[in-house]
DNA sequence: GTGCACCATTCGACATTATCGAATGTAATT
DNA sequence: AATTACATTCGATAATGTCGAATGGTGCAC
């Protein structure tokens, strides 16, 4: 591991954290002194991956990453071939629909279609949630024992009244995951907002990602048609990436 | 600037370019021994910045990247700002509306708001389009000396038959963009596609991004009342900012 | 099925390079 | 206007990353 780059996926992990710091800050968070980081900092901000804020002189994230990251995207095969397979999903159920994977523990939302009303919705691309509080965190989590593992070492953090702390709870709904190729989270993460997913799974069999919907708490449960066209979807983007057979087997 | 940290901001710059590179490749391309450039990397890969493919040995960027540039985006407050206005402007106008920013010299879309019917679109936030041949480029390069400066100076790429690529060309819009707060863009950067954009100020009268809607070439040019519904997003924006008066005064 | 070739990866000596503390500059605050 | 709290610059030092050679692994061809 090379100390400066170490350093530097550090500070911009500060900075994804707090937003807005200086130098002191910075230095602060990494236990250097200021002159130490402000020479990383100048290198990042050289290539666009920090920017000075216009007034004043601390530091945030700069767009490079954004450009980075929108080529990220564009190398993924499970998000291309998802893409026009969740919209039909949405437009069918009538509610927004998520591609997750998994990263460091966590689920990152690799892709969202909106709900197909003309509210303004956010774009949750990019987003990350605990994969112990997910539909998608645990559908991901029921096909990999050492994911499993690694999650469910760690204490379990509370988001709702309803999140689901306990390891053991969480690994009893592992068969009934796998047995229905569904998950479902009722609330658990987002007070009003429960979701369910199916996954997605490669040539080789693997569990590469889950689909999700999201569903108004007052919606729930959802019909048992939405929860066939949801695994419906699954198949289908499963069956683009050249899987011979879904559900997947354990 | 700190050898390492450049050397890795290029492999990752290497990497958008490339999609999918091995160390070899990496080393070719930065004229660098394969064993430097495997530490770079490796150190890179500890922090979720690259990735290495599941199957063969290449490279890719990382969802790392994903969740900072989130971060950054949420830092942006003429986005935030912004969201709401431009999905007013998508659903009065029946056309999608993008939100953009200048750096290193092109142009950068930080929010995409989609033409409200149920086609599907690609998501285009984070998509970097040439300055000089679109809309929100021309804009920011009319208000500011320094960037069109930088931009002009280098040679401008043929993207369509009717991309200016001739600098005088190009500057001598500038005047009627700045008289009209409004720039546009006649299929120079895709064929069937044209836009027009306006510009965004702060409170401290600097135009610091621009707001556009994409216009089908065959509904061009659009009418009087969607460039004033344009204007009226852009000074709406401005005003939130902070800004005193629009259209900007040069 | 075996051997070959290519490429990623590991290792350790070396000197380049990042680091750090002190000095300087800058901007805001009283 | 003086003071404080920063960021920033600079140069000596040795810790650090770098590089070439050796190793390991994988897929391809024969």
């Amino acid at each position: 591991m090379i100390q400066s780059i170490d350093r530097a996926a550090k500070i911009l992990a500060l900075l994804q954290g707090a937003r807005r710091l200086g130098i002191g800050e910075l230095a602060a968070g990494l236990q250097l002194p200021p002159s130490t980081v402000h020479g990383i900092v100048k290198s990042l901000q050289a290539h666009g991956l920090v920017v000075q804020e216009a007034v004043g002189n601390r530091y945030m994230l700069g767009p490079a990453l954004l450009k980075l990251s929108s080529v990220y995207l564009d190398t993924l095969d499970v998000r291309a071939r998802a893409m026009r397979w969740m919209h039909e999903l949405s437009r069918r159920t009538g509610l927004a629909s998520r591609l997750g994977v998994e990263s460091f523990g966590e689920v990152i939302l690799i892709h969202h279609d909106r709900r197909p009303d003309d509210t303004e919705q956010m774009p949750e691309t990019g987003l990350t949630i605990p994969s112990h509080a997910s539909a998608i965190g645990k559908v991901l989590l029921a096909y990999s024992d050492e994911h499993a593992a690694d999650v469910l070492a760690r204490p379990l953090r509370n988001l709702t009244a309803d999140t689901l702390t306990d390891p053991d709870k969480l690994r009893s709904e592992f068969p009934l995951i796998r047995r229905d190729a569904l998950a479902t989270e009722n609330e658990e993460a987002v007070i009003g907002e429960s979701s369910m997913a199916a996954p997605i799974i490669d040539g080789h069999g693997e569990v590469v990602a889950a689909v999700a919907i999201v569903i108004p708490a007052n919606e729930w449960p959802p019909a048992d048609a939405t929860a066939n066209i949801l695994r419906e979807t699954a198949r289908n983007i499963s069956r683009e990436l050249g899987a011979r057979s879904w559900p997947p087997s354990v």
